[in-house]
RNA sequence: GGGCGAUUAGCUCAGUUGGUAGAGCAGCGCUUUUACACAGCGAAGGUCAGAGGUUCGAAUCCUCUAUUGCCCACCA
């Protein structure tokens, strides 16, 4: 006679489950799915968008290893090639910084007093310790993935992937080094690209004057400090106001420095904003430099690294903080009676993502992607930009949900060219060596004496967008590279759909002609119950880590998945999350209740009318799940099966059928559906909830039956 | 300035193609030699933000308004 197994009888303990559970998983090798039992024709791939190597683990990878996982162990089960690549990610910028602080506050030293190579060391050092937290929590939150093709994005594969590209676009005249207008962070001492500023609002004053009381056009501009370095005034060609004036060129001083201004006329003045009229200072300002590269213009900079005034015939300015010399420049219109008007106005202003040091536009010579130029790809003429565009226009590649295809549409028509270089240590070298006039662009360094390599690194971005394909062993054409390329999806936050989504398009149809997955899905934000962001400076972030041990795993995975819709934000609670441990309890109680009712069934009996359309309901359900997870709409398949294993499965079926087993009405008949039911629920709740599926599939399973995340769905 | 969402029970949110409004939590009543009190049964609670339109029929589609959130942006 069989018995109901003791570890049963205790009520469920997860903390206690869930690492020998996951040390089972992954010495069947099954993670791999080289290993994977059965036929496979058709792969499943996800690379796992790789965690910043700064830190730790916050909600936001719970909810990206959540949704991940759910899908890997459902495409798993249901008999597909299934490969969930891991990696992490250098974060260069990012993890430089934090470590630079972290040097600076134990030893008040800055990198400069470290050096080049000590630093680096030091900053291994600390990425690789991140590595390890990162990894050990990551495996924690139950994330079937194949560590034996753990990658990182500054190993030497990717080392190598990065120069090869690198190398593949600037023979392609895709990259150039250009002199341009630049975003410097004057805080971080690097360039950093559009999408890495965040505009900030602040109240500033909006100063009209004339450069002299001769000169006929008034002016209006926030920055009057950076007006030493005008080169010319532009207007409007249709307005009639200063047609006459267009073309004269004027020479006077201007706060105690000679200026040359000439009068021209260009479209991209608005002729309704302040006078109507634009002082252009090419050197620090974007659109001035557009204007200057137009009309053949001279270029003057007066602002330098340190955003402090330099190189002026007035020794007083020399030195001074932007801010400084602004106050001594406005004074100086004021007593020279040329200052007509000054109004508060509230501006955006571009300052550093990283660093929050206010954004110095300069122009300097650094290194580009031309997303305009026009290249010949597998024989065809295009642009990067189009073939981003594309992608998505095909339908190749979807985004879920799709109103952020509209989104991604309206970046790239803004689009400019990438600013990819970075003043920097951490991170891919530039793959180019110097001799006097000459450059080598090249996969390794030149032979021959006298050769500097570039100083400068890569945008962090730039290998990470490589990242669907880099894993696989490219520019090797591995056999990784033919079964698991293009991926089936990326999973991610909207938050990095331009840094990161848009780049491996980029890379993957450049290099590959291929997209690089076939749909992207985006994930909410995870708020706290207040709805507000979490943050380690508010206080209110939760740890995914401690409410793992809490509440189990499994209660975590499921609070983090049911009614959160892709694209919409949650709002997380413990309350919710404890909703999900009592479900756990629920299921624990209720297999051994029907363990226990069935001990005594030898073999499966037919079922009656009654059962077999209780069965076929049951089916319906199920066939509606497997539509949802099709479907990627897991918000509404995990609330399914909660639904139905509660609702009808514990309070209708398994209360009337205990007693007709205790009456022995059709028992055998009963016995039947309660163990299959129980049976198939399993399977299905086995990619929701991993741990407490396969503890219990222990005790359900026959003897030929193999490990519950394997079993076919 | 441009774009995209959200508004459904006290709170947090679902609602897949239009067909009598759902869940969790909180709260109310009853139930304890019951697989589970980390539970069960029952009751209560909503003009689906407002107005108009399309339709036999609208939370769902269209228009406008209000409130709110997010993203983008080189009006100096």
């Amino acid at each position: 006679m069989k018995q109901v197994p003791e570890q049963l009888t205790k009520p469920f303990d997860a903390a206690s489950v869930e690492a020998p559970l996951y040390e089972m998983w992954e010495k069947s090798g099954y993670f791999n799915p080289d290993n994977l039992p059965g036929e496979r024709k058709e792969a499943y791939t996800i690379v796992l968008p790789p965690p910043n190597v700064t830190g730790t683990l916050h909600t936001g990878h719970a909810i990206m290893l959540g949704i991940q996982d759910t899908l890997m162990r459902y495409k798993r089960m249901q008999g597909y090639k299934a490969l969930w690549l891991p990696g992490t990610d250098h974060a260069a910028i990012a993890t430089q910084s934090v470590v630079e602080k972290k040097i600076y506050k134990e030893e008040g030293k800055s990198r400069h007093d470290i050096g080049r190579e000590e630093m680096l060391a030091r900053i291994n050092e600390f990425a690789l310790e991140s590595q390890k937290t990162i990894l050990a929590q990551t495996r924690s939150m139950g994330a079937s993935l194949d560590w034996s093709r753990l990658a990182f994005t500054l190993d030497d594969k990717r080392n190598l992937a990065v120069r090869t590209m690198f190398k593949k676009m600037y023979d392609d005249g895709l990259i150039y080094r250009g002199q341009r207008i630049v975003n410097w962070d004057p805080k971080g001492q690097t360039t950093i690209s559009d999408d890495e500023t965040v505009a900030e609002e602040r109240k500033g004053t909006l100063y009209t004057f004339k450069y002299s009381k001769d000169f006929p056009i008034a002016i209006s501009s926030t920055r009057p400090e950076t007006k030493v370095g005008d080169v010319a005034v532009a207007v409007h060609p249709d307005d009639e106001r200063y047609k006459e004036y267009v073309g004269k060129e004027y020479s006077m001083m201007f706060a105690g420095c000679p200026i040359t201004i000439k009068v021209i006329a260009d479209t991209a003045v608005e002729k309704d904003f302040g006078t109507g009229a634009l002082g252009v200072t090419p050197a620090h300002s974007a659109i001035d430099w557009d204007i200057k590269e137009r009309h053949g213009l001279p270029s003057r900079q007066v602002i330098n690294e340190y955003a402090k005034m330099f190189g002026l015939e007035n020794e007083e300015l020399n030195g001074k903080k932007v801010t400084e010399a602004r106050e001594y420049i406005v004074e100086w219109l004021r007593t020279e009676g040329l200052l007509t008007s000054e109004e508060e106005v509230t501006q955006n202003i571009p300052t550093a993502e990283r660093t929050g040091g206010v954004i110095e536009p300069l122009p300097k010579l650094q290194w580009f992607v031309a997303v305009h130029k026009t290249f010949n790809h597998f024989g065809k003429e295009t642009t990067l930009k189009n073939l981003m565009i594309q992608a998505v226009e095909s339908k190749e590649t979807s985004i879920i949900p799709d109103r952020f295809e509209k989104v991604y549409f309206h970046w790239i028509e803004n689009l400019r060219d990438w600013c990819i270089s970075r003043q920097i240590w951490y991170g891919h070298r530039i793959p180019v060596w110097y001799k006097g006039d000459e450059v080598h662009c090249g996969t390794e360094a030149p032979t021959g004496e006298g050769w500097v390599q570039d100083e400068d690194t890569l945008d962090t971005w730039f290998s990470s967008g490589m990242w669907t394909f880099s894993t696989l062993g490219w520019p090797e054409q591995t056999n990784d590279m033919k079964i698991y390329h293009p991926t089936s999806l990326v999973e991610t936050g909207p938050d990095i759909i331009f840094f990161w989504v848009a780049r491996m398009i980029l890379f993957s149809t450049y290099a590959l002609n291929e997209i690089p997955f076939k749909h992207v899905y985006l994930h909410g934000l995870v708020r706290d119950a207040q709805g507000r962001k979490m943050s380690k400076s508010l206080g209110n972030a939760l740890d995914p880590r401690e409410l793992s041990l809490k509440y189990g795993t499994d209660s975590l995975r499921m609070a983090l998945l049911v009614g959160n819709g892709p694209g919409n934000d949650l709002k997380l609670s413990e309350d919710k999350i404890k909703a999900y441990k009592l479900f756990s309890n629920k299921i624990w109680n209720a297999s051994r209740f029907v363990l226990d009712r069935t001990v005594d069934l030898e073999s499966p009996a037919p079922l009656t009318t009654e059962d077999t359309a209780l069965y076929d309901a049951w089916r319906v359900v199920q066939a509606d799940i497997t539509s949802d997870l099709e479907n990627y709409r897991l918000h509404l398949g995990s609330e399914k099966i909660y639904d139905y294993f509660w609702k009808t499965f514990c309070d209708q079926i398994i209360e009337t059928h205990k007693v007709r087993i205790a009456e022995d009405k059709d028992k055998a008949s009963a016995q039947t559906l309660l163990m299959k039911l129980l049976r198939e629920q399993l399977i299905v709740l086995h990619p929701f909830m991993p741990f407490i599926s396969e503890e219990l599939w222990k005790y359900v399973k026959d003897d030929a039956d193999d490990l519950l995340m394997v079993t076919r769905w």
